[in-house]
RNA sequence: GCCGGGAUGGCGGAAUUGGCAGACGCAGUGGACUCAAAAUCCACCGGUGGCAACACCGUGCGAGUUCGAGUCUCGCUCCCGGCACCA
């Protein structure tokens, strides 16, 4: 072994080992306990950010423990490759969009080895791949037949210039991001899975996934957004024609305080009145301009104008005027409101400002109402005023009794209603799963039948943003009907990519099976124990995978309604940010390396080290292209190898925090791994040592091997339960300097520091295996160290005769004390009292009473 | 605006069940080694006062509960993340 430690060379030769012996390759094994822990999988965008590098280290770590501890782990990996990131680079770099993922592929899959996971790649997918697309396809169908997936039409983003669709996100300012064209809207027909038939089962299996980060929980529950009440209607007679504008609300119990119905700009009454009223055409254009979906819009004022049309109230027929409100939502509900000023904010606000009455009919523990300023409890629960016959009723009394007389009425029933909307999956899109129809002149769309699975995507067509490229080849678009035989044509979108990745990890256990899309080794492996991410995923990928595993089961292909046991959200890697802003012109950025730092006062500065000239520090955030503040993994692994890299990320915060960048930090960690290796390496060039015998040890001995003791149970306690790696490691750095400080060289010294070396070794190898791979062949070892098992903790030499309380007097720390372990309360306030300095606290004032903490603390009260 | 999370030294963070605030690391300061530098090692490192022993203050702000609060309760301020004006 050399003195020097040499990361390049320790770290190929470890996962030579690894690869020889095929160690994370894992079969399914009835005998052992399973541990399933999967990482999100990357998009192959060409080179692995450090996001990628903490995601995979934090599941690493997990994974290599787990398996110390005797699990059956796998550890899978693939590609999300489908998305429209390839068919820009196509369009950039004129390089087909297989190709380029495929080397995209190829290159991050040498980086993800060089930083030693422990990947079982024999299960290796790409989403891309037809072995994996066919099944989107094949359950596709089965959701056809269950009346899961239909067609109806969806608006979508249309350039006009370049004739193509674009997503949310390459429209900018309300224009197309390459042609700078106005936007406009397009209704197209789409494919669409009816996720909100399971919104009710969705929602409520939330309570069951207490292994889940509350947050992420929370946001679901938002999402799926569960609201009872009542859909009521208000009949109205115009231009002779009868009809009901049918609303939905939460109070009904305030029904009779309604002085005024308020309707979306969308809504087809308020198209109605705006063929007659120019002011009412011009409110309704203003509304339809404005976002509908910003978050800024909750503070817009509350804007409207009264079309003249009316209605009449459900239950007293009095009349009621129809406004448009720039409030009202036509995608949620009914697309109208009934206003009620007395008990509703955003209502009041508006009948304060056109003079509409407020009626208040709720009364709320006999509380002044005033309408003068709108104050929070008005929209609290009470009792019913002013509402006849409803008058005295509570909430709940009322409501019933509403909808009971509304129903009765044929004009309302009580209703769930849900904020989530069907999952809509056609784009198009050319580099996607294709939708596997044909639509044929006389049997219209009929389903490509199982064996003419899959629909392959043709790999030689390049897009050039003007349309979708499988629109235009007659090779993939023309086919024969299924059903009649007829010339037929292919459908051309392909499926959101959210589809690929919502039952990767099921595949990934059944790996290679050309047959089924699962098989029984799925049954092994699922669910998930462990599933690592970041939180950008929390509701969209995760929901639509809960619901894809239900679909799943409802076909009979899992027995399981949820994939994922367990998750854990890492944080995002933040680096500084550094820019210069000229008088005029854009913004620059630059990368940290390439500023030399300088502290003035307490205010950042810097200078440009090529041009001597300064930057402005701009904070800090997250790691990215635009802000040019992203580190390069590689020049890390390069640089200082692999461990240092893991060693950093897992140190520096907990796993779900934010994690800054650090370039000290990493030294810090490549310090100590330098560190490690030379204690090991001199405690070893002094010869062999024995195995301790703690009978025969002296104290400064014993309180070291009880100072390992304590660690190792430390490191199992934040590793296994408590996913805190940083406090591990800490602790284990302890630990270290303790051993530093240890200089006794007798046998039983030098084998306190061989066990202790050793269970250090065993401690770090989930975080930085290869030179633990390395070191614990030193220490004498024939095996290797990945298959050994985690060590438990010697209880004997956890054991301690004696323990230092506190003492505190009148709850201020005034001493410690050493006492005998075990010691009762007398004992202790005997030793407390005994003090001099507890004493000199205490004066002449009585003691009124004295607080015990067994083994802890006194607490002497005066 | 609503929902969720947070605020602890110069910095990242620790304090797990209400019981020693600041572990560990980084930065910094002083020293050893060296012709010198780097690397390495040792010591110090929240504030104020004091020669010192030591004392007092200190976990965003203001109250409260408790023998005892970074931790619990109430009321604020600011920051971060998410979102949906959701009837």
């Amino acid at each position: 072994m050399k003195d020097r430690y040499e990361p390049a060379v320790i770290e190929a030769a470890a996962q030579r080992e690894w690869e020889a012996a095929g160690t994370f390759a894992v079969r399914e094994d009835a005998t052992k306990p399973e541990y399933y822990c999967v990482c999100m999988f990357p998009y192959p965008s060409g080179r692995l950010h450090m996001g990628h590098v903490r995601n995979y280290t934090i599941g690493d770590v997990l994974a290599r423990y787990m398996r110390m501890q005797g699990y059956n782990v796998l550890q899978p990996m693939g590609w999300d490759a489908f998305g429209l990131p390839a068919e820009n680079a196509a369009i950039e770099n004129d390089v087909p969009p297989a190709r380029w993922t495929r080397d995209n592929i190829a290159h991050m899959k040498g980086q993800l080895k060089s930083l030693g996971f422990g990947i079982d790649w024999s299960r290796e997918l790409a989403t891309c791949d037809a072995d994996y697309y066919r099944w989107n396809q094949w359950l596709f169908l089965r959701m056809l037949e269950r009346g899961i997936a239909y067609k109806t039409t969806g608006v979508v983003n249309w350039d006009p210039v370049d004739q193509t669709v674009l997503a949310n996100e390459q429209v900018i300012d309300g224009r197309g991001w390459r042609t700078g064209a106005l936007i406009e809207k397009r209704e197209i027909p789409m494919y669409y899975l009816r996720i909100t038939r399971y919104a009710e089962e969705l929602l409520s299996a939330l309570d069951g996934l207490g292994e889940w980060p509350e947050r992420v929980r929370v946001m679901q529950a938002n999402w799926i957004g569960r609201s009872e009440g009542v859909n009521l209607s208000f009949p109205y007679e115009i231009d002779g024609r009868r009809g009901e504008l049918k609303v939905f609300t939460t109070r009904a119990d305030t029904l009779m305080g309604v002085s005024f119905v308020a309707i979306a700009a969308e809504h087809p009454l308020a198209e109605l009145a705006a063929g007659r009223d120019a002011g009412v055409r011009a409110f309704v254009d203003e509304c339809r301009r404005g976002s509908v979906m910003e978050a800024d819009l909750a503070t817009i004022d509350k804007k409207g104008v009264a079309t003249g049309l009316r209605v009449q109230h459900p239950l007293t027929g009095a009349e009621v005027e129809i406004w448009i409100g720039n409030y009202v939502l036509m995608a949620y509900g009914e697309g109208a409101v009934m206003g009620v000023p007395g008990h509703d904010e955003r209502d009041f606000a508006f009948a304060r400002r056109y003079g509409l009455p407020i009626l208040p009919v709720i009364d709320v523990d006999g509380r002044p109402y005033s309408t003068a300023a709108w104050q929070d409890w008005y929209a609290d629960y009470g009792r019913c005023i002013h509402s006849g016959a409803y008058d005295g009723l509570d909430y709940a009394a009322a409501v019933a009794a509403i909808a009971k007389d509304l129903e009765t009425r044929g004009l309302g029933r009580k209703q769930v209603v849900w904020r989530l909307r069907d999952w809509g999956i056609s784009r198009q899109r050319y580099w996607g799963c294709p939708i596997p129809i044909i639509h044929c002149p006389a049997c219209g769309d009929v389903p490509v039948p199982d064996d003419q699975l899959p629909v392959r995507l043709p790999e030689d067509l390049m897009p050039d943003g003007s349309g979708n490229p499988l629109a235009k080849s007659r090779a993939f678009l023309e086919c024969r009907c299924p059903k009649c035989g007829a010339p037929a044509r292919r459908e051309t979108d392909t499926m959101d990519t959210f589809v690929d990745s919502s039952w990767y990890f099921f595949r990934y256990a059944s790996a290679g099976n050309p047959h089924a899309m699962v098989d029984e080794r799925a049954a092994y492996w699922m669910p998930v124990d462990q599933y690592i991410g970041g939180i950008e995923h929390a509701i969209l990928h995760l929901l639509y995978s809960r619901f894809w595993t239900r679909v799943m089961r409802d076909c009979g292909l899992t027995a399981l309604a949820e994939p994922f046991t367990r998750l854990l959200t890492q944080g995002m890697v933040l680096n500084d940010i550094w820019f210069r802003k000229p008088a005029s012109g854009r913004i620059t950025y630059y990368n940290p390396a390439e500023v030399e730092q300088r502290l003035q006062g307490d205010r950042r500065t810097g200078i440009l080290k090529s041009d001597g000239q300064p930057v402005e520090y701009g904070g800090i955030g997250t790691m990215s292209k635009s802000r040019r503040n992203g580190v390069d993994p590689q020049a890390l692994v390069d640089r200082y190898g692999a461990d240092t890299a893991r060693l950093f990320m897992m140190f520096a915060a907990p796993p779900e925090h934010t994690l800054e960048w650090s370039d000290e930090g990493v030294e810090g960690a490549f310090r100590f791994m330098k560190r490690l290796w030379k204690l090991v390496h001199a405690h070893v060039a002094a010869g062999p040592a024995g195995v301790p015998d703690p009978a025969s040890l002296d104290a400064a001995g014993r309180t070291l091997r009880r100072q390992v003791h304590q660690t190792l149970a430390k490191v199992g306690d934040d590793i296994g339960r408590r996913r805190t790696f940083n406090t591990a490691i800490a602790a284990v750095m302890e630990l270290m300097n303790a051993l530093a400080r240890f200089t006794d060289a007798s046998p039983q010294g030098r084998a306190v520091v061989q066990e202790a070396l050793e269970l250090v070794v065993l401690m770090l190898s989930p975080v930085i295996p290869h030179a633990t791979h390395a070191l614990w062949r030193e220490l004498g070892h024939s095996t290797k160290i990945v298959d050994e098992s985690w060590p438990e903790p010697d209880a004997q030499a956890l054991t301690i005769d004696t323990v230092e309380i506190v003492v505190q007097v009148n709850g201020r720390l005034r001493a410690r004390v050493p006492v005998p372990a075990g010691a009762d309360e007398a004992a202790a306030r005997e030793a407390a009292l005994a003090d001099a300095t507890v004493a000199r606290f205490i004066g002449d004032s009585p003691i009124r009473f004295v607080k015990y903490v067994p083994g802890k603390l006194v607490n002497v009260v005066t």
